[in-house]
RNA sequence: GGGCCGGUAGCUCAGUAGGUAGAGCAUGUGCCUUUUAAGCACAGGGUCGCGGGUUCGAGUCCCGCCCGGCUCACCA
């Protein structure tokens, strides 16, 4: 017999020995007096003598640590990714509980009551007086010192990963606060969160594949968004005049350490600014999350110190002017030339060039927060052209650790100007650009009730927690990121030939 | 998709030159009433990712495939 077998025959029978000491092998409703986080934030420095008169305590959490010495035992409880430790004593608890704490495995979830005190050693634990048994582990626990190091297992079987290893809770745990940063700050600038398709009948607002259902009833296809900007303009138009949306967007596009085909996206939309003012709130944004998120506005990514306090500003010509290592540095008339671009990429056009240099001399060197503005509007369909240098229009990305983490731009609102921008972008399709927007004839109508000026940007959730958790890879951010389905498990069928045994 | 690296016990990992597969933790039995990587004694546990091939003999060499990681390309 495999010792996988061998182990879940043990477990199972183990359970029956529970039931006949007359606790139930998956126990219900536990009432604590505390959590264990809890006791140890309250008495975690007190000393002995502190904890009398005798602190009682019930509390639950998941075995980790199991020494047992004849009659009695020390055990660690886990919970909320802390540990607290437990006396198990015979003469304390008496023989019913102590022949249960006797069958308890490592992964068991008790229940404990009893009296905190310091043991010789000077661990504060709980003297235990009763115990309530929870719930049964089948499977063993991975190992107590390196924890769960495959990767593929942590991914596949993130419960797993979050029980062995405390740290990935403390990146989640980070996650919902940056999250909740950037609500509670959108909240208190009179932003209102709304929520838009996910299914669309025409997938716009970025260049992307996307993906694609179909809904019987109406036996139609529908795309998964790749970006709600279209939808949160048309609420413009409708006058929810600061409106925001945190939320799911797909792409059908490859994976990466930065990408996973559904991400975490922020967009908001203020109607009246333009992209100097998204500038400033940005800064403003980003500061504030990171103190929320971390404590402090610097923060380490990869042996660098990033600094969130403020955010570095260059023009895209500028940025590649200054940007620029090795041979060849342009000057900035160079940048400014048609000519000189085309003749530095392959590119068609001098903006697409200009684009083109920029993502191979700069992007993987802005690791300090970066804003980088004024775009050739070949790569802009949705902004609005800069007043007086039609090739450029009023749109910046922010940049840290080299990753682009957000986008925005002045909107354009002028929907003859759209229909063309439209129209453009048909024709990149119709020669395999498979990317290029669609027609959006609904949002042409939209504009044309009048849109006021706006300013909209859109902010990476998922890579912003990256940097602000120290983490290399977007499945680090991600509790669940996309794999390739894993085969029959084995567990299962175990399960079914051991059932009724 | 290309390149590189990896997949050995439940977990973390060794495996020398091709010669019948190891350690620690975990598991089982016994001892142990303040231990904490508890300790001591004994024991069980492996389709070496899958399939072919070479060989008297393959975890080890060769080919194909599967899964994963990194990286390049792609993703403006």
């Amino acid at each position: 017999m495999s010792l996988e077998d061998e182990l879940l025959k043990q477990r199972l029978e183990r359970i029956a020995e529970i039931e006949a000491l007359g606790y139930r092998a998956y126990g219900s409703r536990y009432d604590f007096t505390h959590t264990i986080p809890e006791i140890l934030a309250g008495y975690g420095t007190k000393g002995a003598e502190e904890l009398l008169p005798e602190v009682r305590v019930r509390v639950a959490g998941r075995l980790m640590t199991l020494r047992h010495m004849g009659k009695a035992g020390f055990a660690h409880l886990q919970q909320s990714g802390e540990r607290l430790q437990i006396y198990v004593k015979r003469d304390a608890v008496g023989e019913r509980d102590f022949k249960l704490f006797k069958l308890l495995d490592i992964g068991d979830i008790v229940g404990v009551e009893g009296y905190l005190f310091r043991t010789r050693t000077g661990e504060l634990s709980i003297h235990a007086e009763r115990l309530e048994f929870l719930s049964k582990t089948l499977l063993s626990m991975p190992e107590k010192w390196h924890g769960l190091e495959d990767v593929e297992t942590r991914y596949r079987q993130r419960y797993l990963d979050l029980i062995a290893n405390p740290e990935v809770r403390g990146v989640f745990l980070t996650r919902a606060r940056i999250i909740a940063s950037l609500r509670r700050q959108l909240e208190a600038h009179g932003f209102v969160e709304v929520e838009t398709p996910m299914m669309q009948p025409l997938y716009g607002g970025a260049a992307a594949r996307p993906f694609i259902t179909h809904h019987n009833t109406l036996d139609i296809d529908l795309y998964l968004r790749i970006a709600p900007e279209l939808y949160l303009k048309r609420l413009i138009v409708g006058g929810l005049e600061r409106v925001y949306e945190i939320n799911r967007n797909f792409r059908n596009e490859g994976l990466s350490t930065h990408h996973n085909p559904e991400f975490t996206m922020l967009e908001f939309y203020q109607a009246y600014t333009d992209y100097r003012g998204l500038i400033d709130f940005s800064a403003e944004l980003l500061a504030q999350v990171a103190r929320e998120a971390t404590g402090g506005t610097t923060v380490e990514y990869e042996g660098c110190q990033l600094d969130f306090s403020h955010l570095e500003r260059y023009s895209m010509r500028e940025a590649v002017v200054h940007f620029w290592e090795g041979e060849g540095r342009p000057t900035p008339e160079e940048v400014a030339d048609p000519a000189w671009l085309r003749r530095h990429s392959s590119k068609p056009t001098a903006g697409e060039a200009l684009t083109d240099l920029f993502e191979r001399q700069v992007e993987a060197r802005l690791i300090q927060p970066t804003v980088i503005y004024d775009y050739p509007v070949e790569t802009s369909p949705l902004s609005k052209n800069k007043p007086g240098d039609p090739a450029f229009v009023e749109r910046f990305e922010i940049y840290a650790a080299g990753m682009e983490i957000g986008n925005a731009y002045t909107e354009l609102n002028d929907p003859q100007e759209q229909r063309r921008r439209f129209e453009m972008q048909l024709g990149m399709r119709e020669r395999g650009d498979l990317e290029a927007h669609q027609m959006d004839q609904d949002y042409v109508r939209a504009l044309a009730y009048g849109m006021p000026p706006t300013g909209g940007e859109g902010i990476g959730i998922d890579r912003l927690t990256m940097i602000l958790t120290g983490s290399r890879s977007i499945r680090d951010v991600i509790l669940f990121p996309l794999l390739r389905p894993e085969g029959a498990i084995d567990l299962v069928t175990q399960l079914q030939s051991l059932d009724g045994k």
